[in-house]
DNA sequence: TTTATATATTTGCCAAGGCGAATATACTAA
DNA sequence: TTAGTATATTCGCCTTGGCAAATATATAAA
């Protein structure tokens, strides 16, 4: 049942702070690391699993990998990404997450991926 | 964070046929033997699971014990379920329960919890 | 070619949770 | 009280998947 499979993306707090984010624009994995403030080592784990899993899909450009959510999105998925941004403003962790994503939103898509060092990046982000 | 237990809760296949066939009406133990040909043992656990967290509640009532959706029920699971509902006419197995339910339905509502015994109810659902 | 950066994977460990079989509990009826 | 029925829990076993640390790979820059 296909229908598990999502579930099973959504059951992790990780998972689904990075689902968040992806619905609102793609992003790279040191994006993540500054928005999530998590080792790149998890990040990456888990953009794994979602894409073994079909719900992302990643395009290289230069040394940067950069994550989108599956285009066309798959039916269970869109349903479930209403809802979580029905829910999301309710959610503490997710309502900051998007909230930083704004905030920095002029960096990130002034060069995406960033041509900045990761660490200057991260230094921004601060 | 609330929603990942939700989403756990829709993890398994047993579970998302429990909670598909109690959002139309409730019922109990011996009713799902019936009804998805489950061993008694798989199904109380899963329902137990659901109960622990708060998805469903019982009411006992004589020897049985009559399982329903949580009341009132939870803002996250109230979306979920109405997704669920036009996803299963897709998902085969989701479906057949239903018919299977509602071919059903006479015999389980005339006396809800059930006065027949066990092993005449199962023959009944044959 | 060497070095640094960005990302992915492997390893070893651990907890959650799946299963069937057996057993326990609770209620009913005889 | 005894027997039977409905449901719940425990047990031993196994798989999935979480984590951090270490390592591998790929690209870019010097």
């Amino acid at each position: 049942m296909k229908l598990i499979n999502l579930y099973r993306c959504l059951s992790d707090v990780t998972r689904l702070r990075l689902i968040n984010l992806l619905a609102q624009q793609p992003l790279c994995v040191c994006h993540f690391e500054a928005l999530l403030r998590l080792p790149q080592t998890k990040i990456s784990r888990h953009l794994g699993y979602l894409r073994r899993h079909g719900l992302v899909t990643t395009t290289q450009r230069g040394l940067w990998r950069i994550y989108a959510l599956a285009n066309p999105r798959p039916p269970a998925l869109v349903a479930n990404l209403r809802f979580l941004q029905n829910t999301s403003p309710e959610e503490p962790r997710l309502r900051r997450d998007l909230a930083k994503l704004t905030q920095l939103a002029s960096q990130l898509d002034c060069d995406c991926p960033p041509i900045v060092p990761r660490r200057k990046f991260l230094h921004l982000a601060r």
